[in-house]
DNA sequence: ACGGTTTTTTAACCATTTCTGACAGTTTAT
DNA sequence: ATAAACTGTCAGAAATGGTTAAAAAACCGT
């Protein structure tokens, strides 16, 4: 998700987490930074009803900071076994306040953020379910590197595709027939493959 | 939108444009930051049928940077008239080597955008077209201070509702209308003052 | 391998929101 | 002053995506 900070992996304590358990919670005083050393999060924002919006996902090398507030602003929950290694806050600042070089490299991982969160607003309040599901196969397969069948990360569950969305998993789990059936992607137990990536793209660009 | 660096304002070219006037494109090499100083913008991305979505707006003190990209990544548009001092890149940067102060200021108003980001895309994914619409109001309503009646900016149309909150202007023209059938807020002309903060606010937290 | 639990898929139905088109009110141009 | 253009409002038809329900598949512990 952001850029890779490794100067932060030396200090700070190692943690570790377990399939499911949430770590960082909206309530939460922010007093520590999260370094992700292995494992993978899914970063989410809930609605009083149970409504659930997830605002990403960190992988190995990115960082969760303790923005400039009291508490943390959304809840994170490891996804299979996760690694952190915690920074506390003060921590971090003195680095800035010293390293320009560190402060720097912060700041771009944010504006890299940024960037990415820009295209999910346009997402989100703009392109069809259709779009978005198609968007986010590729961005998922592009995370792996090309060569290796696009496949998309099993841990991502149904329900997860369709909060990052903004769909239920219905709509997810009838559009990914469809893509199926399509001849787009092939689908044995959870894993998907992406087969077709060029008209995938196609119905992001320009939709029917 | 972001905080305020008024060293910013010192140097720099300063720039004027008129209503609607487009000072940024998704396709411009971004060399330049820019530093409104007084007036508003529109920041928005399309899809090439023309579908919009705006990103936010833009009030005197904030700064619209040149991200780390060689293009801007969207586009910007005069709202009445606009005054901006650009800050080329390269400038920007060396500032930021130089002084960590900058550098922590740049990234602390990165971090703030990235707070009402995530909120923002909790609302595009998961809250319906009324409470979007209540969020608005109060959000707009706080920009200009308590005791003054809560008004909304004049200069920002049905359209640019619509393409800030993800709906069409039909949608936000009929929500309006039930929000002043119940008394929450008044119309004059294009004027929106809010009257009632806390049944709005009561929309935003628990729908119906 | 078995039984129970959870997740995913499928289908029918429904609702919110969009789309289309018409009209009224405002502002701008002639 | 009148016409033209734009913006906002309203109403009905259409559609995308949500809701509900149930079956199928995958997963897990014993």
């Amino acid at each position: 998700m952001s850029l890779v900070q490794p100067s932060l992996s030396s200090d700070g304590m190692k943690r570790t987490f377990s399939e499911r358990q949430e770590f960082m919670t909206e309530d939460m005083p922010a007093s520590t930074h999260f370094h992700v050393v292995a494992g993978g999060a899914r970063l989410f924002k809930s609605l009083p009803d149970g409504r659930r919006q997830i605002i990403g996902f960190a992988h190995k090398g990115d960082v969760l900071p303790a923005y400039p507030c009291t508490r943390y602003h959304y809840s994170a929950e490891a996804m299979r076994n996760l690694q952190v290694v915690c920074v506390p806050a003060p921590h971090m600042s003195r680095l800035h306040e010293t390293s320009p070089g560190a402060c720097a490299a912060s700041l771009n991982s944010a504006r890299q953020l940024l960037v990415s969160l820009h295209n999910r607003l346009l997402m989100l309040g703009r392109q069809t379910a259709r779009e978005r599901l198609a968007t986010f196969l590729l961005g998922q397969g592009t995370r792996m590197g090309p060569g290796e069948l696009w496949p998309v990360d099993p841990a991502i569950s149904r329900a997860d595709m369709a909060d990052f969305l903004g769909l239920t998993t219905e709509t997810v789990s009838r559009l990914l027939s469809a893509f199926h059936r399509e001849q787009l992607i092939s689908r044995e137990r959870r894993a998907i493959h992406i087969l077709d990536p060029d008209r995938l793209r196609a119905i992001v660009a320009h939709p029917e």
